[in-house]
DNA sequence: TTGTATGCGTTATCAA
DNA sequence: TTGATAACGCATACAA
């Protein structure tokens, strides 16, 4: 059943040379060594075999997998599976193949996976994994393999990164809400263990002062997961002790989506009692109720350029300094309205609870 | 900077045995022949150098490379993630790791992706590819590489296949509409060159006879694509024509979206002028204005099946006959309320568009 | 321009 | 129980 595969030297005999020749003569890179007429009569015997080439045998000989290890916390968050997309094409079209792995957000895990990628002969990593714990990022470095990040970076200057700009997306976010009145705005913020929790709030507080806001502690709650569920307890601590927040910046959607829960508890609607505006623009963002106001960041580029960053990397080493920075912008849907100036009927009712 | 992988050889030198012995020592199968004494040593040495093996080398010498080509159309597609995570998680359990590449529902990529699947050795494949022609599944087969089919299936029956029970969520989806008083039931079925298309149209038809109900031919309209703008194309057709409709069942979630769209552009409202029931409980289908009442179909189960019917065929070759249905139950939201026995008021204003 | 020889790191066979 | 040896399929340095 398991037919023989074809080899080299069955293509040799075929077209009576030698095995070295029709290598050569397949090559793209030493193919224009060998004489024309082989080259057809290889090429012809090739095709006739239906010969592939072992890609195990061709990767042990010259020490190069071709293939790239993609670490992924977790692919059922709607923001990695376009990222692992543009992370595909952009090594399928330099000819490698990704090996892609899911974490489970779990350091033990991802051990054993960096492990599994690095014993399989992976010649370069990209992780998406969040952890601003760097001692996983060193394992791939130390063995000498060339690590790229997407969405995260480190302070290792030899580690390349991509990243969205939260900055620019987070001042647009404000921006807005600014320009509709909105004075009083808080932040929940995602895990400060995980490194656009904390990237988004600092850009949240840098942004806040751009527009001449005032920024009290209770404005910004850090959620404990960048979940729903994390998102509506952030949410609801938030909108019970900074009574006068009309506005709430959310770390990314599903937060955003805790935000239109906890509003919904305390009797808020959003976007006429609170408005809510997310981050990452999620597929289906716009399907939620109210369809949410976001930041959109371009994951699949994101994973594109990631991909093109580590093949420049592994063919000349030409890098570019500091992270890689993709352009963000706000996409305005129905979660934010213009601020009511005071709020009597709301104040009265969370004094209530 | 690139550190020199240690290979057993250096292991061997430093315990003082030969490589053999420590390949023998350092596999699990082989362990138990060697002395104990010996085996210490050789695992001290392994752990001083740190050493990992080099699987590359050891698949061309096995002729298995302990991988899994996993096709997958399109990753962007929320039913795929959670399908993609079982599936690795089942391959990880028995010491396979997945190679998972993204068709794009595009016929001559997938050809591409499969044969560098199988240029790299990969001892068996799954997929999700959701073509009904099965030219490209027969490549994987002739090359005697065991495939498993997931959430389609296909004729011949060398092939294993696991599958969501389609059937029976119809037959509930149809039961729940029929129990609620609906009686002019539509079906928005899918492509009808995707095996899920066809298998799902069949069982509405299938469902609506066992309950009792009539299926007239304009009932039943084809969607373009999976995809909101295929459906709502679809449901708007359908609702032109079959104007006695109360309720459609869509082929997927997508579609169902796009019924709503679809419905609201003839100034009916869901769930109160018309019910509509989607087709896997994607995620953040619970977050859909209205909520969708939909057939939940066991993604991650689906790849976890997948993996261990593909392990179980490349250890024993014990394999079940016929697909394996894994159970599907609807989740009921709100987009369905009870019919309403005549509906003067839609009636005209359907007529007057 | 082509052939010869060798080795990548591992494991399987055979002998000791 | 361990060691020696060969081979998996390919690519390359060198010779012809």
């Amino acid at each position: 059943m398991a037919t023989k595969r074809v080899t080299l030297r069955e293509v040799a005999e075929l077209a009576g040379v030698n095995p070295s020749t029709v290598s050569r003569a397949l090559s793209p890179f030493s193919r224009h060594l060998v004489n024309p007429e082989t080259l057809r009569r290889v090429q012809a015997a090739a095709l006739e075999l239906d010969y592939a080439p072992n890609r195990v045998a061709s990767s042990l000989r010259t020490g190069r997998s071709h293939s790239i290890g993609v670490v992924i916390p977790d692919l059922t968050n709607p923001l990695f599976p376009p990222v692992v997309r543009g992370i595909s094409d952009g090594l399928a079209s330099a000819g490698y193949t990704a090996l892609v792995t899911n974490t489970d957000r779990n350091v033990e895990n991802e051990r054993t996976m960096l492990e599994t990628l690095l014993e399989r002969q992976v010649d370069g990593l990209i992780m998406a994994s969040a952890a601003t714990d760097d001692e996983l990022v060193a394992i791939g470095l130390d063995r000498g393999v060339p690590v790229v990040l997407v969405n995260r970076m480190v302070d290792d200057h030899r580690i390349l990164a991509v990243l969205s700009d939260d900055w620019h997306g987070m001042n647009e976010a404000v921006g807005h809400l600014a320009s509709l009145g909105h004075r009083s705005i808080g932040h929940v913020a995602g895990p400060l263990g995980i490194a656009t929790g904390v990237l988004r709030r600092q850009a949240f507080f840098d942004a806040m002062a751009t527009h001449g806001l005032d920024v009290p502690d209770r404005a910004v709650v850090v959620a404990s997961t960048f979940t729903e569920s994390g998102g509506t307890a952030a949410a609801r601590e938030l909108l019970r002790s900074f009574l006068a927040c009309t506005a709430i910046v959310a770390a990314n959607d599903l937060i955003a989506l805790g935000c239109y829960a906890a509003a919904a508890e305390l009797g808020r609607s959003c976007p006429d009692d609170l408005s809510v505006v997310g981050f990452n623009d999620m597929p289906f963002a716009d399907k939620f109720c109210p369809p949410l106001t976001t930041v959109r960041i371009p994951a699949y580029e994101m994973g594109v350029r990631a991909a093109r960053l580590l093949i420049d990397r592994l063919q000349d080493g030409s890098v570019p300094v500091g992270p890689v920075l993709l352009p963000t912008r706000i996409v305005v849907r129905g979660s934010v309205a213009r601020a009511e100036a005071p709020l009597p009927a709301y104040r009265h009712r969370s004094a209530a609870t």
